[in-house]
DNA sequence: GAAACTAGTTTCCAATTGGTAACTAATGCA
DNA sequence: TGCATTAGTTACCAATTGGAAACTAGTTTC
C-alpha cells in the first residue's frame, strides 16, 4: 500500500488523451460544431442558406470551415448547375457520427442555463 | 409547396446554438477537457499530479485552466495542510455531468483513428 | 546552508484565430 | 446599362491563446 497506482499514465490513458485531441482538432474553431449542427438539422443546404442561418458567421469563416470539414470528410460539397450557380453542402454518413457529441454538448448547454436560472 | 420551411431560424434552433456556445465557452481552450477527463479518472489529484499526468501542459496553463473550471464550479480546490502544503483538485457532482460529453468525444476520436488505419 | 519539493505567478513572445470590408466573376432581370 | 444574386477570395488588422523560462515563497531534508 505504499505505492498504489504507480503507473497511472498507462496505455488507455494515453489513447484517451490522443482520442480527445484528435476529435477537438477536427472540431476546432468557433464555428464547426454550429455548421455541422445546422447541416444535420437542415439536410442539404446552400452556402447562402448557411450564411443566413448561422448567426454572426462571416463568408470567409464559413468558407474556410466548410473546407476543413470537407477535407475531413464530414461534409460534401456539390456544385449545382442552376441559373446562378449554387453549391450544396451536406453532412456525410461519417459526419453523422458526430451527432451524439453535438447533442451532448447542446444538452449540457441547456442544463447549464437551467441551473443558472434555477439558482437566481 | 412553394415555400416549405420559411421560418427555419426558429426558437429551438436559436436555443440550440446558444446552448452549444455556452458549453464550448465553459470548455474553451486546449486543456480543460483533458483536465476534467484526468480528474474524472483519477479522483482527487494534486497540482503536481496533474502537471505530471497531463502531457505537455505548463504550470501557467494548468493553473489558469483550473481557476476557470473552479469558477464554473466544475472542480473544487482544497488546500491540505501537509508538510509541504498540497492542494487537492476534484471534480464536483456538477462537473461529473460533463462526463457524457467527454466520453463521446473520446469515443469519436478512437473511432476516427480506427477509420484512418482501416483505410490505409 | 544548500538543494528540493510544494503550488503557483510573472514576463515576454510568437502563432493562431477570427472579424471587417472590399473585391472577383458569372448570370439574370428590369 | 446597371443592379442583384450566386459563391466565394483577398488583404489587413486586432485580440486571444498558449508556450518557455524565470521567479516567489514556505517547508523539509541532506
Amino acid at each position: 500500500m505504499i505505492k498504489r497506482k504507480a503507473v497511472k499514465k498507462s496505455l488507455e490513458c494515453k489513447v484517451r488523451i490522443t482520442a480527445i485531441t484528435d476529435t477537438m482538432q477536427v472540431l476546432s474553431g468557433k464555428w464547426k460544431i454550429h455548421i455541422l449542427g445546422t447541416l444535420l438539422q437542415g439536410g442539404k443546404m446552400r452556402f447562402m442558406d448557411l450564411l443566413r442561418e448561422i448567426d454572426g458567421i462571416a463568408a470567409k469563416m464559413l468558407s474556410k470551415e466548410l473546407q476543413d470539414l470537407e477535407m475531413n470528410q464530414l461534409v460534401t460539397r456539390t456544385v449545382v448547375d442552376t441559373k446562378p450557380i449554387t453549391v450544396e453542402y451536406e453532412v456525410t454518413e461519417y459526419g453523422k457520427t458526430m451527432e451524439p457529441i453535438i447533442d451532448e454538448i447542446a444538452n449540457w448547454g441547456v442544463f447549464y442555463r437551467n441551473r443558472l436560472h434555477g439558482k437566481d
